[in-house]
RNA sequence: GGGGGCGUGGUGAAGUCUGGAGUUCACGCCGGCCUGUCAAGCCGGAGGUCGCGGGUUCAAAUCCCGUCGCUCCCGCCA
């Protein structure tokens, strides 16, 4: 590359640019402007070149002349993608019908007086300009050019926006933001802990936390009375769309207030990102419904109610039927309910595919029924269904001419379960122009499982509604626990929690967490809550989520600046990786000796061996 | 742990069902031409272990088995 002169003004300060290239606009015609980016187009004819200049601001159009001689002749025309550039020239007004419209900066362009090549680039593994999708393994190896395009640079701004806007709320409402460990006990949380070797104490473990759960609480037992937290959590299960091993939660607490002032917070909340990330709302209250209710009708703790389609009881017209299987169903206290799917227009091996998928998620079958222009019923059982029930369902489900109306009968949980998946599969609009937010509350203290095994629904920490009802009626007992519900799926979660040591000692007790087994795992919290613990209620709200859906994408690693694949490793920097034995012997700790064959076997068959 | 989809020059796709020469398309890359383009254009060229391993076959990108990777889902995330 040809020596260029250097310009000592820019070498003494350091500052390669004077302003943005994507913010240039006509009122900056005849600016000297410094530019510094990358090369994102070329339009070389030979003699006067065309480089689109990108930068973190977006675009400008750089002209670079003969005449001019910006550079020498073989630097101009050797301009690859993504060169990294500085140019100093002028803003002008690019000539008549020659402007372009589709570029915020097309009314101008600037025509360079110098360029200088700052750094040369390989041409790329894939294309940066957004025409194609690129493989997901390949965009995470290389996620720094990822990030270059459009796309996923748009997200890390409206993610940083939405951050943004957290923040600046809980400080207008006066919490104060205070860290918590990421290197702590493990906490009784439900999900896989990640553990940490500690060095010192050889054998002994740290966990990263779920979430700043114990902390927070400690926090309001300290005074701190309005506490928040974007805080990183761990959860050690598998991978879905909208889950990673490691994520990030606007964490928040308050001493002396109730779910009725943590809902409202969070509503402020979420209306401020939504407004500074360009969405609209009405003003109306966010929608709230039980849990009961949302099961009922949804059949989903985070019902999608950006569509009707609510799951109706048809019980009542099978009370004398002929028809065996709902009368086997309804007479082992099971429900007959269906949907109203709409205008589906689905051909037979269609609607076969519907019955298979119920099957699938555990349904013995499922009944559809296609309202023929006369308002009868087509459907493999209507023969065994009388005209008054028939009717009934018809009036039930609100048919009209050409609906597809889809009915299961089985235990009621399964029915509102299966109901609720097919509700989904037939009736989940595309994208998210739209925004419905609910919040669900009244959650169980339990979850009854298939066998009728009680299993907690929240952490321990949970207030019941109601003591008394947790101890006689576990079963059928209400926390105060709340969710909050976006376009079917959930956001974040929080409750009122317990302040009271005696009613936490009969709540473990409740939830066969034994005295000594309580102790052992939390008895320092269980003495923290003796010393005058004031009522505390809180919530914690999923960001990737909740920016995923703002910024229409269909998962949250789009959102997430260095994600991990569904197999949680990074691409880019190899992790999980082995590590050498001398880092193991410090900790204690030796490689189960079948993993170790595992890798034995791997090596003989594999050229490339990891040093263990 | 289980089910589905995908894997083809650097990228994206077609080809796979119904086996017959690494064939095709677009982008990129290299060389040449080209002074107002904006996905610049025109001409020429290079580039392949059809993810990997095994099997069936005269013959495998294509069929079968296994395996790895990416992804969606069930379980899991109380």
């Amino acid at each position: 590359m040809a020596q260029e002169p250097m310009n000592t003004d820019l070498m003494k300060s350091g500052l390669l640019k004077t302003t943005g290239a994507g913010v240039l606009r006509e009122h900056d015609l005849g600016a000297e402007v410094q530019l510094a980016g990358w090369v994102a187009r070329r339009r070389d004819h030979g003699g006067v070149i065309f480089i689109d200049l990108r930068d973190s601001t977006g675009f400008v159009q750089v002209v670079l002349n003969p005449e001019e001689a910006p550079a020498p002749e073989d630097v101009l025309h050797g301009l690859r993608i993504e060169y990294c550039v500085q140019v100093m020239g002028t803003v002008r007004q690019r000539p008549e019908g020659t402007v372009n419209p589709d570029l915020p900066t097309g009314a101008v362009e600037v025509v360079a007086q110098r360029l200088r090549v700052l750094s040369t680039s390989e041409p790329l593994p894939f294309p940066l300009d957004g025409r194609t999708d690129i493989d997901e393994g390949l965009r995470l190896q290389y996620r720094y050019l990822d990030m270059r395009r459009d796309r996923v640079s748009r997200n890390l701004r409206a993610r940083s926006k939405a951050i943004r806007a957290m923040r600046n709320v809980m400080d207008e409402q006066g919490f104060l933001e205070v860290e918590t460990p990421t290197l702590i006990a493990s906490t009784p949380e439900g999900a896989r802990d990640m553990l940490v070797p500690s060095r010192l104490r050889q054998g002994q473990f740290y966990a990263l936390p779920q979430s700043p759960q114990l902390f927070k609480q400690l926090l309001m037992i300290g005074g701190v009375e309005r506490y928040y937290q974007i805080a990183r959590c761990y959860r050690d299960e598998d991978f879905r769309a909208d889950r990673q091993v490691e994520f990030t939660q606007l964490d928040f607490e308050g001493a002396f207030w109730g779910q009725e002032e943590v809902l409202a917070t969070i509503e402020l909340v979420a209306r401020r990102v939504v407004a500074d990330l360009g969405h609209s709302i009405g003003p109306d209250p966010f929608v709230r419904m039980t849990y009961a209710e949302a099961m009922e009708s949804y059949g989903s703790d985070k019902p999608d109610v950006r569509f009707d389609m609510k799951i109706v009881d048809l019980s009542e017209a099978f009370t004398d039927t002929d028809f065996k299987a709902f009368a086997g169903v309804l007479a082992d206290g099971g429900s007959v309910r269906g949907i109203n799917g709409g205008q589906l227009g689905l051909a037979r091996a269609g609607l076969d595919a519907l019955v298979s998928e119920a099957q699938d998620v555990g349904a013995k079958g499922l009944v559809w029924m296609v309202v023929e222009d006369d308002g009868s019923l087509r459907s493999p059982v209507a023969k065994f269904l009388s005209d008054t029930e028939q009717a009934d369902i018809a009036s039930g489900l609100s048919a009209t001419p050409g609906d597809t109306l889809l009915i299961v009968a089985d235990h009621t949980n399964t029915v509102l379960d299966v109901l609720g998946r097919m509700r989904l599969h037939v009736g989940q609009p595309d994208g998210h122009d739209e925004l419905a937010f609910v919040f669900v509350v009244d959650f169980p203290v339990f979850e009854v499982g298939e066998d009728g095994a009680l299993s907690p629904a929240h952490h321990p920490f949970t207030a019941p509604a109601d003591l008394d009802a947790l101890v006689h009626a576990p079963e059928t007992a209400v926390s105060k626990a709340y969710d909050l519900v976006l376009n079917g799926s959930e956001l974040g979660s929080g409750s009122v929690r317990i302040h009271d040591a005696a009613m936490q000692a009969k709540v473990f007790e409740v939830m066969g967490i034994s005295d000594e087994d309580a102790e052992g795992r939390f008895g320092w919290f269980l003495e923290a809550l003796r010393y005058g613990t004031p009522p505390h209620a809180g919530f914690a709200l999923g960001v990737a989520r909740f920016v995923s859906i703002l910024q229409g994408e269909p998962n949250i690693r789009e959102v997430i600046p260095f994600p991990k694949t569904q197999t949680g490793a990074d691409p880019l920097t190899g992790s999980p990786s082995r590590v050498k034995k001398d880092q193991l012997e410090e900790l204690g700790i030796c490689v189960a000796p079948d993993v170790v064959a595992a890798w034995a076997e791997e090596a003989d068959s594999d050229p490339p061996t990891t040093d263990t």
